[in-house]
DNA sequence: TCGCTGAGA
DNA sequence: GCTTGTCTCAGCGAT
């Protein structure tokens, strides 16, 4: 199907083509709502409290995205759920039908709820099919003198095709008029119905004539015209084909009747009644809310917001515009205990629930307003000072802003941030707005409303028994974190500049050699023009697909190097242009004056409680090739100091043997050996010195399987060994180690229970997944119901280890300090003389953070650069 | 902005 | 019959 270039759905709206000045949109709900609901299927998009809106999100994503035809009248028609008035003599239609999906379900009333509340005419008609309504309505403003364009992904609809009636076909977003059925069919709309009558729909079960297909059918309307010739002419026609049509004319005369669309439905609503402004449509913002849809509700004209119970109290704000006002806000918090800050989007605070002090910008550009570094450092020294507590939002952000030194920060005493991420730790905190919203039901967010966050949050909190989670870990670590951002990791110039040489030398040389080979130049990197090359140019074969052509992973291309040698040098590059541009250009961007890169480490954002890291992420530094390894040593301790490294062993193997339980497990880790040599002894039945290497892997590949939820089919393809041997592995390690797998299946048991996978710790990560109704969504979410308790744990643990690490190195007077955490290792830059104590002291507060039936093994190493501390 | 690719745990 | 290992972040090309 073509889209007219002249009329793009997106941009000059379809009535602008027409003569007459108003526009009815007539949208086919159902087949709109069945799209958007498996457009959004794979996402398993849901609200924090697990309501589904994956459809809603596409369907109303859609439907904005149809009002830029700028509509005069709007009306969206849906079925109903009986047998339709075209359907009710053809007793078993319903019964090749699947059943909508619960999810969908429960989404239907809430469409249609929302289009009333943004004041467009939902109909719904007993014994009429969505179609009859759009082909009622279409025939009613085309006499009225309107345009139509109905919204369907039902190719049926074509049959009402007019000069003023055209299709926006939402299978390909393409507008359909005659010309295109024309040009795509050769008939016009009237025989559409023809058409369908020969061949049939399964789909709608509409029989046709058996053995007729769309080329039969065509063919035969090109020669007879319609339907009911070809079926006068039926004895004409040879063989076969010509039987059929005789012995089956009746049918095709019943489908013929079931393809048509009524266009005189007595429908009681009137063409304006579909009336429709964008103005409008504020009143369902609120619900839009709720639904977490913001992207959409933003979108929307402000409405008359419905009145809350439950909302926020009145705040009076205090504009701030310059330092003597900055000053006098600050005097009025001289007698609070307790200050509030935010910092979205500027600077906000308040020491009580009712007045708020708000930065606010100039009015012209010559009066810049309060300059906002200026007003940090004062409400800085203030808090420090006055030894003010402090509750906010993203407060290791404010303490940047602040720019307090690391050793005297104020005390906090609440993040919303924080705690919104232990209570909804599947979703990334999106804003304190929404927070505001989620728990306030308030529209406007305000730093006073800390005030009533910080009791209703923490009674959430201690609820879910997450308070020592808080309490314990997660705020500390916020200042950790905030010390180690504040530091950042030193690097050497020169490493990275002669790495920068030696990468670009090389890749350049290969670049000639590929092009050399190809016969041509292109760009490398694009995976269209190398696809091009490779599997049409040179005509390797082309293994898996990729939605959008051929896949060119390194998986795929190693298959096919034997073949040709221009694909390892297009590995070979791809894998320097990597190191080049990500890791060595990228890391010289970030250095500050002195050399430093301060990354941040994000604290609310992974669902399983590890933190992550940002501009630059340190915590993907290469170390698995030598070449990329090279890098780390651009990573060096201060003058005159240290870098000591220090990582746990086999953290996460070890908390499933203490989770489980498996005395054989525990047994192989208390042994002392060498964990995955041990493991491949027992699953083999051979001595451990007789161990092969690929045994050792094997048995590696399923311990590390083990945690991750694997199945048979990803370790054999992991391995490269057949589906049936690796089953066979998993198999036998399960006998092994029975209650590794009946952990493993009470983990999924009791997460399904409970709705939540947790930690050790008492983490917990909401699972909906888990009572989704789509097969592969629910496995997912069983994976990670095995997967998060480790992961999580492991996580939890290194950052008790921060927290104490941290508290240790400070009590005790040194002057080393933690820069970065890798996920099991954590970097300190150490002076010289202190190295050996603080290795000792890492190496103790690592091992004693838990005590397990498994020890924690942690081992420190030191050296000059982060290259020597592995 | 999205999809692909690949770096780490 | 269908699918197929967790959690991240960044750069690039195509749209």
């Amino acid at each position: 199907m073509t889209t007219e270039a002249a009329h793009p759905i997106q941009g000059v709206p379809f009535r602008e083509r027409g003569n007459m000045d108003r526009l009815l949109l007539a949208i086919d709900g159902n087949s709109l709502l069945f799209q958007a609901y498996h457009a959004f299927y794979k996402a398993n998009l849901t609200t924090r409290d697990g309501f589904p809106t994956g459809a809603l999100k596409g369907f109303f994503t859609k439907f904005l995205d149809l009002l830029k035809q700028e509509p005069s009248h709007v009306v969206v028609a849906f079925d109903v759920h009986q047998p339709t008035f075209r359907h009710e003599r053809y007793a078993d239609y319903k019964l090749g039908r699947k059943p909508a999906d619960e999810d969908l379900k429960k989404q239907m009333p809430v469409v249609r709820e929302l289009l009333r509340s943004m004041g467009v005419a939902v109909i719904e008609c007993p014994r009429y099919e969505g179609d009859d309504i759009l082909g009622t309505f279409a025939r009613r403003a085309e006499k009225a003198g309107m345009d139509t364009l109905i919204a369907t992904g039902d190719r049926d609809a074509f049959q009402l095709i007019t000069e003023h009636t055209k299709i926006y076909y939402t299978k390909d977003n393409s507008i359909v008029d005659t010309a295109v059925l024309n040009e795509k069919y050769g008939l016009t709309p009237d025989r559409m119905r023809d058409l369908k009558a020969l061949m049939g729909d399964s789909s709608d079960h509409i029989p046709g004539v058996s053995g007729v297909g769309e080329k039969t059918a065509l063919k035969l309307l090109n020669e007879y015209g319609d339907l009911e010739s070809v079926l006068s002419h039926a004895s004409e026609v040879k063989g076969k084909l010509g039987e059929r049509l005789a012995a089956e004319a009746e049918n095709a005369r019943f489908s013929y009747w079931l393809g048509t669309i009524e266009t005189a439905a007595p429908i009681k609503e009137t063409l304006e009644d579909c009336a429709f402004s964008f103005e409008n449509t504020g009143g369902a913002k609120q619900r839009l809310y709720e639904l977490e849809l913001n992207s959409i509700a933003d979108k929307l004209p402000d409405g008359n917001a419905p009145v809350q119970d439950d909302v926020a109290p009145e705040v009076h704000t205090v504009a701030i515009t310059d330092v003597d006002g900055m000053q006098s806000a600050l005097d009025a918090l001289l007698t609070c205990d307790t200050v509030a800050v935010t910092a979205y989007p500027s600077l906000a605070f308040a020491g009580t629930a009712d007045t708020a002090y708000v930065l606010t910008p100039g009015e012209t550009l010559f009066d810049i307003g309060m300059d906002e570094d200026e007003a940090y450092r004062m409400l800085g020294a203030f808090l420090y000072s006055h030894h003010k507590k402090l509750i906010a939002f993203d407060a290791k952000t404010i303490f940047h802003r602040c720019g307090f030194d690391a050793d005297a920060l104020p005390e906090l005493r609440f993040d919303a941030m924080l705690s919104d991420y232990l209570l909804q730790s599947n979703r990334p905190v999106e804003s304190y707005e929404t927070l505001c919203r989620a728990w306030l039901k308030t529209e406007k967010a305000s730093p006073a409303y800390l005030f009533s966050l910080y009791p209703k949050m923490s009674r959430a909190i201690e609820e879910n028994g997450l308070a020592s989670l808080e309490r314990d870990v997660e705020l500390p670590l916020l200042r950790v974190l905030y010390g180690m951002e504040r530091i950042g990791f030193m690097t050497d110039e020169t490493v990275l500049h002669t790495l920068h040489r030696r990468f670009s030398e090389t890749a350049s040389a290969l670049e000639a050699r590929i092009f050399e080979q190809a016969g041509e130049r292109f760009n490398i990197l694009s995976t269209k023009q190398l696809g091009r090359i490779l599997f049409e140019k040179l005509g390797l074969p082309s293994g898996k697909k990729t939605k959008t052509g051929f896949s060119t992973d390194a998986d795929t291309l190693e298959e096919i190097a034997p073949l040709h040698p221009i694909v390892n040098d297009v590995l070979q590059y791809r894998f320097l242009t990597k190191l080049d541009s990500t890791f060595v250009e990228g890391l010289l961007k970030q250095r500050d004056g002195n050399g430093r890169i301060h990354s941040r480490f994000m604290q609310c954002v992974t669902a399983t409680g590890r933190i992550s890291s940002t501009e630059p992420n340190l915590q993907n530094i290469p170390v698995r090739t030598p070449e990329g390894r090279e890098i780390r040593k651009a990573f060096i301790p201060s003058a005159g100091n240290v870098l000591i490294g220090a990582d746990y062993s086999q953290i996460e193997l070890r908390l499933l043997a203490h989770i489980s339980g498996d005395e054989g497990f525990i047994a192989a880790f208390n042994s002392g050996e060498d964990i995955h040599a041990r493991t491949a002894a027992e699953v083999f039945h051979v001595p451990l010195e007789s161990v092969t290497s690929e045994q050792r892997s094997a048995a590696k590949a399923v311990n590390f399987g083990i945690v991750y939820g694997i199945s048979d089919f990803g370790l054999a393809k992991n391995l490269g060994i057949s589906v049936p041997t690796a089953a066979g592995y998993i198999r036998r390690y399960f006998e092994r180690y029975p209650k590794v797998q009946s952990y493993l299946k009470e983990s999924v048991a009791r997460a399904k229970e409970r709705g939540y996978a947790e930690t050790l710790f008492d983490r917990k990560r909401p699972l909906p997944e888990l009572s989704a109704s789509n097969y592969n969504v629910r496995q997912f979410g069983e994976r990670v119901a095995m997967n998060m308790p480790i992961q999580g744990t492991a996580a939890d643990i290194i950052k008790i280890a921060m927290v104490h690490v941290d508290r240790a190195l400070r009590e005790d007077g040194f002057k080393a300090r933690l820069v970065l955490q890798i996920h099991d290792e954590l970097i300190v830059d150490c002076p010289r003389e202190e190295a050996n104590n603080v290795m000792r002291l890492m190496q103790d507060t690592m091992e004693g953070v838990a005590s397990l039936s498994v020890r924690l093994v942690a081992e420190a190493k030191c050296g000059e650069s982060w290259y020597e501390t592995k």
